[in-house]
DNA sequence: CGGCATCCTAGCCGATACTG
DNA sequence: CAGTATCGGCTAGGATGCCG
């Protein structure tokens, strides 16, 4: 059986756009449903696999673990597996990934402004 | 016409994941593929229609006028139209929108430090 | 010029079952 | 505990053609 298999989002189409406009390459590597989600629940430090999915109860098991290879692919995830029994998995940020702290606290920020501003009309 | 979609438990959780995590809330409104890039593009000012397409030559027709569809219905873009002949239709940033511009020149700062991390390993 | 409607396909995503 | 494998529905999105 052939693994054609690409986990990383780089490769997939839009590599042109990607080039010429950096928020693209952003919204590739976080622009998913899920992904930006649990970089945010990484922010505050490594977290378990089963840590994730009690943190995210919406997600679907076969989601958490491919957005988490994509994430790893994409260097702004690191895991790391103790070879214990039962496994000890955890998952934290990168350099990168950690760098993006910031810009969800920023995104955190706007979407409280917002939300504001849709109420007031 | 039959329309089988009704009202979603999966979709009102997913509403629920908005509520809770902000992140996903800007993720809903700015994180397709293209609406960013649009915004990214409305950053200098008003743009007529063909002047997005122009400078964004790979997205469909049918993306562009979609997009620019959700992102007013989302309060972020606002769309002038003169009664004229030939049509003149012009988009820009709202308030809201225009608040995202400092949050898009992170993003490429971020994708400018993040590409120089990748390809130092 | 600035759209909208339709058909069609790739792949996202959920549900379920199984493994080391 | 931390995954894998597979089936299948849904929908995002491309191609094409038509309209004020």
């Amino acid at each position: 059986m052939t693994k054609i298999k690409e986990n990383s989002t780089l490769n997939q189409n839009k590599g042109l756009a990607e080039l010429t406009c950096p928020v693209t390459y952003v919204m590739n590597k976080i622009g998913g449903h899920w992904k930006s989600i649990i970089i945010y629940q990484m922010r505050t430090g490594p977290k378990r696999y089963s840590e994730l999915r009690r943190a995210i109860p919406i997600i679907t098991e076969k989601m958490l673990i491919q957005s988490l290879k994509q994430l790893e692919a994409d260097h702004l995830v690191i895991r790391k597996a103790e070879p214990v029994v039962p496994p000890f998995v955890t998952y934290f940020l990168s350099d990168s990934g950690v760098e993006l702290i910031p810009l969800m606290n920023a995104m955190a920020d706007w979407a409280v402004q917002d939300n504001q501003r849709q109420l007031m009309g």
